[in-house]
DNA sequence: GGCCAAATTCGACAAAAGTCAAAGACAACA
DNA sequence: TGTTGTCTTTGACTTTTGTCGAATTTGGCC
């Protein structure tokens, strides 16, 4: 792809992003024209936990994961990304190498911009400051979310909020790298214990697992899946 | 206290705040004239998980806890709160209630600031966002850890960190609240659980728990038992 | 269709965490 | 100085979660 053509794709790529919604095209441009362009293979790593700054990542087309690696091989995933999305904000913002590691779930394309240029960005434009404010900040919940589903809620009952938060019109669609496993390491425990609590409620009557979708049957029982368990 | 003093004190408060350090005395002291000054006893609730965002809160004395609660009783401490820091940044950037609750563990006072000023002053000192950018993530970098301890670590393995992380000079001072149940609630689990670990790592010499503090005896040996265990 | 690799399912077991009840120790305070 | 309430410690027990090994199923691909 040339290089004139590579910046224009850029350029369309971020100003889906709400960070830059505001800005005018000249602007984008230039960003664009700083950014890097990255192709990612299914598995490929993107960066590592620990390693300096990358830079603001914003995927242009794929499906990526976020994780913590632990020394014996577990992993807790953080945050699923796609297209549309950008990654590694934290440590653009915050003086500290990159917090976690991520992998690409499927063939993705990244667009990496340069802490410096974001840093410059932010005092030309304050109204930028608020956009990443605010996704900063609901960033923030889905962690405390997490840490109180990991905290004070069982296994099943994770899974239940899990179902009936990512699900849309009683239907949650499997992607292709959406195996039990990778569901267990979102929902912080093993394949074995998710498997397990999947077939409770499949026993139940509250779902339904279908090839390429979980049904959800019955929405108030599953519910009170998500309360119960202490 | 009139009106006019306790001005003059939340912008002396104010001021020890990274978030408003460039501030220029005269708009300190526009924003301090808006803060409304609080005081909590020991135990009491500054505000609950859900209710509309009260605002940016600063701690002008005192310790607090930020905490979600469990149907059953349980509580998961998110953060500890002391003077010269602020809390409920989330709340006031993002469109959501307060996502936690908030309870005194000493006498306090906080000065709070409505979400609406703190949105004003955003726009008119581009340089705040910078700061409270950087706050922001380096709380999601906090969050992530609690993440990677309750998902991936041992109960034992998160107090070595924990101790670890919170000694200076290889003390770590208990303040009156700091109980072990405080503790425990800090680290994910309950009181008796704590107190097993605390009394393992005390058996095999690697830290001796004192009237007032907790020493460490072994740093080394800590810090094995804080990378060991799953 | 048949083969291979990956994903899922299962059972038996081990370990970690949580619960309950009760006894001791400690500290604040009258 | 005694008393009271909170904090800590302990033991026995239950539940939940994690581990291991092995079937079994599934889906993609020649």
């Amino acid at each position: 792809m040339s290089r004139a053509i590579a910046a224009h794709t850029a350029a369309q790529v971020l100003s889906a992003l709400p960070y830059f919604a505001e800005l005018d095209p000249a602007t984008l441009k230039t960003i664009a024209q700083a950014a890097t362009r990255r192709e990612y293979e299914t598995g490929q790593v993107v960066f590592l936990e620990g390693e300096p700054c990358a830079g603001l990542c914003v995927v242009q087309d794929g499906w990526l994961k976020v994780v913590k690696l632990s020394p014996d091989g577990r992993e807790q995933v953080l945050r699923i990304v796609s297209a549309g999305e950008a990654f590694n904000e934290v440590s653009v913002f915050a003086v500290a190498p990159n917090p976690a590691t991520v992998v690409a779930l499927e063939p993705s394309t990244v667009w990496i911009i340069q802490r410096k240029v974001m840093l410059r960005l932010l005092d030309q434009h304050p109204g930028m400051a608020r956009r990443i404010l605010q996704n900063l900040a609901e960033h923030v919940l889905h962690l405390v979310a997490m840490i109180e589903d990991l905290s004070l809620r069982t296994v099943e009952a994770r899974l239940a909020r899990h179902l009936l938060e990512q699900a849309s019109a009683g239907k949650l669609r499997r992607h292709r790298w959406a195996t039990q496993a990778e569901m267990a390491a979102r929902l912080g425990t093993v394949l074995e214990v998710l498997n397990r609590a999947l077939q409770r409620l499949v026993a139940e009557g509250l779902i339904e697992v279908e090839r390429h979708q979980i049904r959800i049957v019955d929405r108030e029982g599953l519910k009170a899946r998500a309360m119960l368990d202490e």
